[in-house]
Formats: C-alpha cells, sequence, structure tokens
DNA sequence: GATCAGCCTTGACCTATGTCAAGAGGTGAC
DNA sequence: GTCACCTCTTGACATAGGTCAAGGCTGATC
C-alpha cells in the first residue's frame, strides 16, 4: 500500500469514527474552550456544527502537515502534539494541546496545516468545521472575542517558550505554563500529572534527553519541584518563577 | 522626577503627536494590513477609527508592560521590537515589528500589554482604538478574516521560530523569515536592509553577539548570503532554507 | 515467570556557544 | 580635526549542553 493510499485509508477509518449529537452545554471544560459565556441560542448553533470523534489510539494522527483546514479540533480528553520532522528525520514538537485547548490555528493563515498532529495518550477531539465555524463567529461578537482572546493566549505561551533561554529557564517555564494549562481540567495546579514522556518534553524544549533528566534533577535538588516518574509537584512556585524567562511574570 | 511621573509625561508628549485625517485607502502597504481587501464602506469606517503617530523617535517607547491595551497598532514605516527585560535586567527581543504588521496582539488575552515595545529606527505607527475595531469586526466578517489570518502568520512566525535550534538554524530562519516580511514595503525579497543591529538579532536568537557575527561569517563562507553592513542579500535560497529549522518551508 | 521493548537516568567525553577583552571602523559633538 | 561613543568583528578561554553508551526499571507479551 502506498503512502498516499495509507494517509487516505486512515482517514476514512478516521472519518467513520466520528459521532455528533454530543453538546457544548454539558461538557465539563466547556467554560475553558470556544463556548465560553456564549448566549444560549449561538451555544446551541455551536453544538449542532460541532461533533465529537470517537476515542484516539495513542499515536494516532489527527493532521497531516499539508492538509487543507477543514476543521478546528478542541482537545476533549487527553494530549497531542504538533510535531514537525526536519531534514534528517528527527521529531521536534512544536506544542502539545491539552484538554479545552484548539488545534488547528496556525493554519488559518495559508489554508493548510503545517505540522503533523498526533495524539500522545488516547483521548478525543471536538471537531469544528472551519467554514460553519466561521460563519456563526461572523455573527457572534461573542464567540469571535473568544476566539481572538485564545488566539491571543496561545501567541503568549509561544513568546515565554520563544523567549527562554537556558534549559533550567525552558525547563521552569514549561513546568509553570504547563501548571496553569492543566488546572482546567479541574486538577490542583501545584500538582499534576504529565501526559507526555520525558523524550517528549525534551523534544520540545530543544533539550537532549539526557540534559533534561539532569535539569529535572537540578531543580528538585533547589527545591523547586518533586517529581516522581509522571507526577509533578510545585513546591516553591515564587522560586520556579524566577528561574523561568523573563515572561513567566506576564503570562502566568 | 519620579518614573511614573516620567511615564505619565512621556504618554502625554505621545498622545500629543497623533494626528488624524490620514486613511487606510491610498497608504502604500494596506494591501497587507487590517484593512485588505475590506468592502469600500467597511474601509471608511475603518480609516476614521484609524489615526496616525507622528515621527515615534529611535529608541522611544510606544506601549510598556503593563499597560492596559487601548489600541492595537499597525506599523507604518520603520521597525520596532516587544522587549522584554529579565531578573538581571538584560533585554531579550521577542520579535520585531515591521511595515504593515500589528502590534498589540499579545494583549488581547489579558487586556494588558506583555512587553515593552519600542521603537528601532524612527518610524510612524496606525492607531486602532481597540472598542472601535473590535466592534467594526464584529460588523465585518471580512475584518475579522484578516485578523484572524493576521494573527495565524504571527504564532507561525513564533513556532518556526521557538523550533529553530541550532544558531545557524536560527539565523537562517530569521532572515528568510526577515525576506519575505519585508518585501511588503515593495523591496525584492533576495536583498533588503535589515533595520536593526546585530546586537537586536543578536538579542532575539538567544545569541550572544560574537556567536552571530561569526554565524553570519559561516552562512557567507558556506554561499547563502552575502552581507555588507546591514544589507543582506540571499545568495542561494535553497540552501538557506535547509540550513533553517523544520518549519522552513511551511512557514515560507 | 521469562523475555523483550521502551523509558528514564547516569556517566564520560566532546562541541557549540557564551564570556570577556581587545581592536577596527563609523559617526556625531564640539 | 579629534574625542567619545557605538557597533561589529575577532580571539582565547570557559562552560552548558549534546552525543553516545550502559544499566535499571516497568509494563506488555507469550
Amino acid at each position: 500500500m502506498s503512502i498516499r493510499e495509507n494517509k487516505l485509508a486512515e482517514a476514512v477509518q478516521r472519518e467513520a469514527n466520528w459521532t455528533s449529537g454530543h453538546s457544548c452545554d454539558h461538557c465539563p471544560i466547556g467554560h475553558y474552550c470556544l463556548p465560553l459565556e456564549l448566549p444560549a441560542e449561538q451555544a446551541a448553533v455551536l453544538s449542532k456544527i460541532m461533533y465529537v470523534s470517537r476515542a484516539l489510539d495513542a499515536g494516532q494522527s489527527l493532521v497531516h502537515a499539508g492538509d487543507p483546514l477543514d476543521a478546528l479540533y478542541a482537545v476533549r480528553a487527553g494530549c497531542l502534539k504538533s510535531v514537525s520532522v526536519d531534514e534528517n528525520g528527527n521529531e521536534q514538537i512544536i506544542g502539545f494541546h491539552l484538554p479545552s485547548e484548539l488545534i488547528g490555528l496556525d493554519a488559518i493563515y495559508s489554508g493548510f496545516h503545517s505540522a503533523d498532529v498526533k495524539t500522545v495518550t488516547i483521548g478525543k477531539v471536538c471537531v469544528f468545521p472551519y467554514r460553519p465555524l466561521l460563519s456563526l463567529a461572523s455573527r457572534s461578537p461573542e464567540l469571535m472575542q473568544n476566539w481572538l482572546r485564545i488566539f491571543s493566549k496561545n501567541l503568549l505561551d509561544q513568546y515565554a517558550h520563544g523567549v527562554d533561554n537556558t534549559a533550567d529557564q525552558r525547563l521552569a517555564g514549561f513546568l509553570l505554563r504547563v501548571s496553569l494549562r492543566l488546572p482546567m481540567r479541574g486538577e490542583l495546579n501545584d500538582r499534576f500529572l504529565l501526559p507526555m514522556s520525558r523524550i517528549d518534553i525534551a523534544r520540545h524544549l530543544r533539550l537532549a534527553n539526557g540534559t533534561l533528566s539532569r535539569m529535572i534533577a537540578r531543580l528538585q535538588d533547589a527545591g523547586m519541584i518533586r517529581v516522581d516518574d509522571r507526577l509533578v509537584e510545585i513546591v516553591d512556585f515564587d522560586k520556579l518563577k524566577r528561574a523561568a524567562g523573563a515572561l513567566a511574570n506576564v503570562t502566568l
């Protein structure tokens, strides 16, 4: 089977898994997502537009680089990653997508996705077909403002990520940002479970695997965090903030 | 004079310099900016909302970190930079703002600017007061889509900047991106004048001053670029692309 | 329960990049 | 003209972080 046929089969399989009949009204993370504080009538339209995927397997691709932008996806559960493969074939992780976050914003400019998006853990996404979403947004100032604010938040996070310089700054900043993005699922923000492997974190932070291990140990020794496997506890928030880059105070 | 009084005086001085009576209609870079392909009637409203600064001096501050978001600014001429100062007092440059680009997108999330914005060269900005802009956008799907596309472009550029790993990747990526952002002023894209100093570029690329010099020399020796002071000529576009990070092909 | 495959950590060593300092041009004030 | 100041380059050296390899741990499969 050629790559193209493979991709096609995959896409067909994926499509077969979508289910409708859900709604944003009772979604536990709707308050952090697109439908935030939408007037009832518009929320109903949004729910009608939207449909939900069946569970995505770990490692499954949601979109491929170059795919046309058909829809924006919101993470309903689990964790996904945007991945770009360079010349030498090694993956660089542009970013992670945690529950309630939107996938595909980067594709709006050109109309095509710029990177692969794969699941990190099993999960579900809500699908917002792009055209209907756009047309609803043009009738709903509230939805438009939510959209703009989400965009702005994404940009801010990227700024902070791009500014962080040293390895420990990057790790500290990353942990702080994740700790503020995960609570949206209802978890405590000083104790959370990282959904992704060390390898993925290292690829995201532009660090070698080993360096990341050492940096985690260093922050732990410095009394900022306590780590047990993927469970992270932030012991000293202020210290961690000071260890992070210049934008840590602003973004958080 | 206290810092606060100083800031106030500065703001008053700045306000005194705004002039109205301009319009986007005949703006040479309007085709790359917010008013792109707006219906005539809406373009007229936008022009009415907008006003233009008198020339900003080099080094002058446009906004300070923490300032409330009163307006979005579009660079009419010159170059500005978003600057964040870390614990140790050294400036990190989050990004540059070239003609036709929008300043303040990162402030939409919280309603407050996250960093200082200063001029790099003398220049002018167009001021779009935020509330009126928002209300116009909610009545103009075209304006809203421009806005979203601009947001998306910004995000993409940040992705590319954040993914670049080694010093030469970062420099190559930076040059490519600038070469595609500057032509909007009408310049050729394989020959352009960098508006900013090496020092600023180094601060933006998270590089030491000296390293940047050496990297420029290296790319030049490799036959990718030719540099004379701030004049850059891209000799081998493909080679430069290959030297840049994983997202170079997507973004460009 | 044994085997295997990933993940994570640790260690030894090496390279890219930072730090610091000197010097070469360019430019504006006087 | 000359002095002061700035930017840029270059060099010598130091160090953060990468590379590679080994070993421990855990979870899945049979």
